[in-house]
DNA sequence: TTTCGCACCGAAAACGTTTTCGAAATCAAC
DNA sequence: GTTGATTTCGAAAACGTTTTCGGTGCGAAA
């Protein structure tokens, strides 16, 4: 009933237990004869190793953390999968915790990790987090950091990302490459790196062409997340203050479905009235009508750039070796569909 | 740079490891002037107890396994999102697998849960499972086990369900309700209980409506995963085998998606030629055009519940108490859209 | 003065592994 | 028969905690 243990085998073998542990880990200094032995009585007895005891000794657990704002959201789903699919083939298991867009709930899940002594730690930020102190904290206890999509430039540690600010510009382009004299821009919350990168593409992409850039004509996002009612309420925003605007480009695809469905509501023609760019290609954006142009944001591919830059630094780390962190960016694409003329 | 440890605090207390860690866990035979020493000294040091070494000493790691069929699904994240929510309550970490519904996959996720020491394990089940000897190894480790959603009836330990055979009746009587005379449903792939109950529930509200059941008209997904293009090819085959079915009970929102998506393309009207009802209620559903009739189906009282559940007979095993297996089943409602009449 | 109870503390075992280091045994060569 | 090399094994320490059990010292009661 109780599990097996070396102590066990030995004992039935009668000889020591560090034979046994050598023999299954086919040390050099145990005899061909005795190593069968115990491998074959391990493989009868269903012998397992005792992952507390393992992890107590070497010190490692192959365990690690991943925290992410939002769980159930296409991108960050895929994420997920991503990170869990290439993890599973270096053996490492996944912990998975999501901070709801929480600065301080971040901040405890940080902590609960490291006293759990994962290996490392793959995080996408909060958007209310501005204080990066947790972060630097886990370094300084030379753990494995790597951050993601929302990375914040200041710390010290190795990233993922697209090029939100191209990626953005390119949008924006095809909107004006299509006909669009007066574009609007719904961005995010302040505070994360890929809102501002973001709508620094567009601004860049107006100017770049000639195009006043307009202030009033960008709405942010002060409710933290991003969400279908967001693009709703925008969209009924929008149409009080400036009804001369013909395109949008906004940060997120939920969010420009919430505005397609008010703008439908309230007879505005997309694409003929208004076009429409999104952000990140969800699965939703190609069955709705019209579908929606949208920029392709390779999620699962994120994730398993991401866990496999933190497995290399895991291993510098267990060597000891100096760490080089990287940068990583991947490639995005603009998928041309229904809302765009 | 080393983590603290009891020993250290010990010697600058000049006291012994073991007061230090009675001190800490507030045992009463330690005196309240050494036991605030302690603390003091600990929150200074920044001490964090040694996750391995408490886990070895304890046999516990407040560390569940949840093994799913697939992640990237609304259904699916918002039961991970229970999960993690109510565990994290507990005081207890989630460590998520994807079983791809690849049976094989399943065993050797469940072993390496088990190799890990996990304190439970939560699991729906991959569609091609037909064998439960993993599963009642678990239980046979004495291990608690909780299945939610896609079950086996056979295997004997606590699960989390809906009534999928009700819902599906609610579903067909809607469609029978709104003037259907000939109704079709895609259903999923033969094994997984779920899929069998719903095509039971279709079937015995056309028999309690004197209309006629014929199996022509149930479409079985070979493919194993229930997918948009499992939708369109469905929808493909049906106008050409049967063109005077006037109503639909997809097993599956997205399925139901794939074939509005198809039809729409081929010029059948919905919810004038043919009415549809999904299953699930995906997020997607209540944007696209028409809006989808559906069956709303609670994932994440789903995920919190089942937690819920692991928790107690944790609890139970640990007290060597006889564990109770129980069978909850949720509330599932229909949600009208545009999709029916 | 002895005895009993009580408050406080610590030695030591235990959890199951990994790894170092030395010892024993075998064999070859001189 | 001695030496040296080589192969094979095991004792023991270590990882950091938890918990049992006994000990000490002190005040109060007899």
């Amino acid at each position: 009933m109780k599990p097996v243990t070396l102590k066990q085998i030995a004992e039935h073998l009668n000889i020591s237990i560090t034979t046994v542990s050598k023999a299954l880990k086919d040390y050099s200094d145990v005899s061909p004869k005795t190593k069968a032995l115990v491998k074959e009585l391990a493989k009868t007895l269903n012998y397992k190793p005792n992952a507390f005891a393992v992890n107590l000794r070497t010190k490692e657990s192959k365990t690690i953390g991943l925290i992410i704002p939002v769980i159930v959201h296409h991108f960050f789903s895929n994420v997920i999968r991503g990170i869990i699919s290439q993890a599973e083939k270096k053996g490492y298991l996944v912990i998975i915790l999501q901070s709801n867009e929480s600065y301080e709930l971040e901040k405890k899940q940080i902590d609960l990790l490291m006293s759990q002594r994962v290996d490392g730690i793959l995080i996408s930020l909060a958007n209310g987090t501005a204080n990066f102190s947790h972060l630097n904290d886990v370094l300084a206890q030379e753990k494995s950091l790597v951050m993601f999509d929302k990375i914040a430039k200041i710390v010290k540690c190795s990233k993922v990302i697209i090029d939100d600010r191209k990626a953005a510009y390119m949008a924006t382009q095809h909107l004006i490459d299509t006909g669009c004299k007066r574009i609007a821009h719904f961005r995010g919350p302040l505070l994360p790196q890929n809102s501002i990168d973001r709508f620094l593409g567009y601004k860049k992409a107006l100017l770049d062409n000639n195009m006043p850039y307009d202030p009033s004509l960008v709405y942010i996002c002060e409710c933290g997340d991003m969400s279908f009612e967001e693009g709703k309420k925008n969209a009924q925003q929008l149409l009080k203050d400036h009804n001369d605007v013909d395109g949008i480009f906004i940060n997120t695809d939920l969010v420009a479905i919430g505005a397609m469905t008010e703008f439908n509501k309230l007879g505005v023609k997309v694409p003929e009235d208004i076009s429409i760019v999104g952000f990140s290609n969800w699965f939703m954006s190609s069955v709705i009508s019209p579908t929606l142009t949208t920029i392709d944001q390779p999620g699962y591919e994120m994730g398993k750039a991401a866990f496999k830059q933190l497995f290399k630094e895991m291993k510098q780390i267990k060597k000891n070796q100096p760490i080089i962190y990287k940068e990583i960016v991947l490639e995005t694409a603009l998928v041309k569909r229904e809302s765009t003329r």
